[in-house]
DNA sequence: TGGAATGACATTCAAATGTATGTTATTGTG
DNA sequence: CACAATAACATACATTTGAATGTCATTCCA
C-alpha cells in the first residue's frame, strides 16, 4: 500500500488529537481514523500507539475516549472552584451553595471540595501583587505557616493577609505600607484557608465571578 | 427498596454530571452510578433520562460519554491552554508542539487553539501586578488596542508590555519606572497576542508550568 | 542490495458503555 | 384505600470502541 513521507501523517494525527483534547472533546480511535482518512482502524491505532510511545500522548487502558495529553495529566485533576460572592460570614458550606460562578482549577494536591475562590476588595495586598478585583483561589485549612497568604475571618469580615503567628497572638500583615498590621488573640481569628493561587482577568471573555 | 426524598438525588446527579462536563470530562453512566453510590446501573440511567427529559442535559445516541449540557452551554467552557516553556522565537505552532504543561482556562470567547500561556521573566510589569514567575494567558491575535497588555516579539525575544500605537511606530511600555519604553517601527514588532489573564501559583499543588 | 523500520490495509476479539426489561418498596394524592 | 409516581435494585442485551493478529508495499540505511 502507498504511504506518505515519514512522520508527516503522525504530526497530523497528533495535531488532531491535541486540538480535540484541548477543546475538551476526546476523540475515539475511529474518529481519528475518519478525520485522517484512513481506511483501517488499525492505522489510526498505530499512530496513536507511536505517539504514546514517544510520550506525546498517554492512554487509559481500555477506556473509551481515553487518550490524554501528558505533562500535567490535564483534565483529570481539573475541578471547578465556586466563586463566593459575599464574604463567607457563617459556615463556608452555606456560601458555597450559592456561588457567583466557577473557576477551573488544577487541583492535584487538594480535594475537590476544599477549593473556593474569592474576589479581593481593597488595596491592602498590592505589595504582593494582589490587586483589587483579583480572584484568589483558597484551599480550606484551619491553620497556616508563617508567611502564608491566608483568608481569615475577623468578626464578621473575611480578609486576605499574610499570616504571622506571634505566640498567643496572630499578626495579619497587609502588604502595603499604607495599611497597619492587625494583631489579635488566637481566639479572635479563624483561618478559613490558604491562598494557593491569584488570578486577574484582564479581558473578560466570560470567566465567572 | 429504600429511597431518598424526592428530587434530592437527582440534583446530586445533575451537579456531578455538570461538574464533570464543565471540567471537560464527560462521565459514563457507570461512573455516575459509582459516584452516587447506586447499586444498579439502571438507577443512574433513569436519573440521566429524567434530566434529559427536563431539558437539563442532552444525550448523544449510543455515544460513549455522550451526555452534554444543552444549548450554547451557558456555563463555563473549560479548555486546556499549553504552557510554552521557551520564548516562541519562530512560529508559534512549533512552540506549542512541546509545552511544559497545560492550564485549565475558561475560554468562552476564544477558540480552543487560540490560547496559550507563558511564564513571565523580569520585573518590567510589576506596576501592573505582573510579577516574575507569573503565568500570563494569551489569546493569539495580530493586533491590539491602546493600553492592552500584549505579548510582542521583537527580534528573537518575546516580551510582555503595554501596547501603545504611535502613528507609524509602536511603543511597548513597561509598567515599572526602572525600565524604559521601547519604541519601534511597526514592522519591527510582531504582536503575538493579548494577555487576557494573569495567574500566580503561591502553593504549587501541581499546576503545570 | 538487502534487511529493518515505517505506513497502510483488512479483519477479529474483547472490554467499555449505552439501552432495555422486569421487579420491589416508599411516598403522595384523591 | 386504591392508584399513580418515584426511587432503587438486578439483570440482560446491543452498540461502541480500544486492542490484537496478520499481510503487503514503500522508504531508509548500512
Amino acid at each position: 500500500m502507498g504511504r506518505t513521507p515519514a512522520g508527516e501523517t503522525r504530526e497530523k494525527v497528533f495535531a488532531f488529537v491535541r486540538d480535540r483534547l484541548l477543546a475538551g472533546q476526546p476523540p475515539t480511535v475511529r474518529e481519528v481514523q475518519e478525520a485522517l482518512g484512513f481506511r483501517a482502524v488499525r492505522t489510526a491505532q498505530q499512530h496513536l500507539e507511536r505517539l504514546v510511545g514517544d510520550g506525546r500522548l498517554v492512554a487509559g487502558r481500555h477506556r473509551a475516549r481515553g487518550y490524554r495529553l501528558p505533562g500535567s495529566t490535564p483534565g483529570a485533576r481539573t475541578v471547578l472552584a465556586p466563586v463566593l460572592g459575599r464574604v463567607p460570614a457563617g459556615a463556608l458550606d452555606e456560601a458555597i451553595e450559592d456561588p457567583d460562578g466557577y473557576l477551573p482549577v488544577d487541583a492535584r494536591g487538594a480535594a475537590a471540595g476544599d477549593l473556593f475562590a474569592l474576589r479581593v476588595h481593597g488595596e491592602s495586598m498590592t505589595g504582593a501583587g494582589i490587586l483589587p478585583g483579583d480572584l484568589v483561589i483558597v484551599r480550606r485549612q484551619p491553620t497556616a505557616a508563617t508567611g502564608d497568604v491566608v483568608v481569615a475571618r475577623v468578626g464578621e469580615e473575611a480578609t486576605v493577609k499574610t499570616f504571622r503567628p506571634r505566640g498567643r497572638q496572630v499578626e495579619l500583615r497587609p502588604e502595603n505600607p499604607a495599611f497597619e498590621p492587625i494583631v489579635l488573640d488566637t481566639g479572635e481569628v479563624a483561618i478559613l484557608g490558604k491562598v494557593v493561587e491569584v488570578r486577574r482577568i484582564l479581558d473578560p471573555r466570560g470567566v465567572a465571578g
